[in-house]
DNA sequence: CGACTGATTGATACGTCTCAAGGATAGTGG
DNA sequence: CCACTATCCTTGAGACGTATCAATCAGTCG
């Protein structure tokens, strides 16, 4: 049950400028200026599969960004009801910003992952030197916003077959996947459940309905042929 | 059925030191000489209930305040469902901000509302010769999508009853009310519905129900008497 | 191989939606 | 000021979608 492959510690920095690179991975917003500015304060970390990376509620003195791998966010009630508000993909970035002290959420890493660590007191002082990471932030604050309350639609108005379709929709077109290519799932069922507020067997039922439509193929049950993405977008044509 | 009260005209400009102030209403952490900033920038305009502030994927060339009313930020489908991502109170930031060209929202007033307007190419430029700006922009947008996250919980994993609890404790807490005091519903039922992922009539019924248990009593529509916020709490004890 | 974890499938229950009617409220014009 | 009307809210009966409970199946690891 103990998990071994634990965090690399503090002082396991690589070259600062390979950070740079990976920092600004899938961020084309993000000058090269920004970047070397923040691979001078980034830290190379590791999470094993399931390993919490931190807690609802811990002091959030860091922020991070994904290098590889997939993160979970999710929101936890008494009962034991889960919400994963989302997962996070290489060149996502996330954790604790200016102005928020504690995290919100509890991140959790899906599969074996690689992240930077960017301490918050050092990313402030950056901020107020280096003018364009503030809006390199801004806007990447704005799209999550955004995508979030895209989120919202799919949970407060879409059915169970639009919400499987709209969740392989945004991986795929997050993976830059295409029909007939075939695509990762890091995250298992009940992940995917708690995603789009639906339970296991429901999301099981759907797949397969999709599986005897032909619109997609399971040849393992991490991996999901894409016969159609244009059947997929049908199936949630009903968004605006 | 056409709207008269129209948008004053740009010109239409209040002096700016009484925009900075009503700028940093309810906003602790906006420094006075951010404020100030912000107040040169800014334009007050007015918006009529039931009013279009912008549609969904309008280009976004300003960001907003609200001084007083409220507003709701909607995202709509092809076959006419709707999600209310968010109500928006005095002192609520909205609209674009770096980064973001189309707004992914429609805004429309829910009462009569004032607004402060605020170019957003002025305030990218303020921006960077404004040190506090860009934190404070960070650190709302940080907090909107941490709620975004809440009520993605709500969506996604609480019962008709514990969403309208939810909302009510919500709206009481951002008024400032308390157990025994009377609380402005300026949205209808529809509008609480399409924010609640619910049908009207499951709102109704919920409603209905809090005022048989004694939790509430309802004056007039747009009115409701919170008898026992602590009991609110009860029914949404489920959260963390 | 056997045991475990996660995925799938089935039968039934339950919560919310849908459709339909009636009641309250607010705005309008005589 | 009162009827008139439109809009919104409320309530009811039945349908439908998803959850729940239970069993089986498939893949993985020791």
């Amino acid at each position: 049950m103990a998990i071994v492959l634990n965090r690399t510690s503090v002082a396991d920095r690589s070259l600062s400028a390979v950070q740079a690179g990976l920092f600004s991975a899938r961020s084309e917003s993000s000058s090269s200026h920004t970047s070397d500015a923040l691979g001078r304060i980034g830290v190379r970390v590791r999470f094993a599969k399931q390993e919490t990376i931190f807690n609802d509620g811990d002091r959030a003195d860091h922020a991070y960004k994904v290098i590889s791998g997939t993160v979970r966010l999710c929101k936890h009630t008494q009962d034991g009801r889960r919400q994963i508000a989302d997962f996070l993909l290489a060149g996502d970035v996330f954790g604790g910003f200016s102005g928020v002290d504690e995290h919100s959420c509890t991140a959790e890493a899906v599969s074996d992952v690689v992240l930077m660590s960017y301490p918050k007191l050092q990313l402030d002082r950056l901020g107020n030197s280096t003018p364009g990471l503030s809006g390199y932030l801004i806007s990447v604050l704005s799209k999550k916003l955004l995508k979030t309350r895209e989120h919202l639609v799919v949970l407060g108005r879409q059915t169970a077959k639009e919400r499987v379709a709209s969740f392989l929709l945004n991986l795929a077109e997050r993976a830059e996947v295409e029909s007939g290519d075939s695509l990762d799932l890091p995250m298992g069922r009940q992940d995917i459940a708690d995603h789009l507020g639906l339970t296991i067997e429901t999301v099981c039922r759907v797949i397969t309905d999709l599986k005897r439509s032909g619109i997609v193929a399971i040849p393992h049950q991490n991996q999901l042929l894409l016969n159609s993405i244009a059947a997929l977008r049908a199936i949630v044509s009903s968004e605006a």
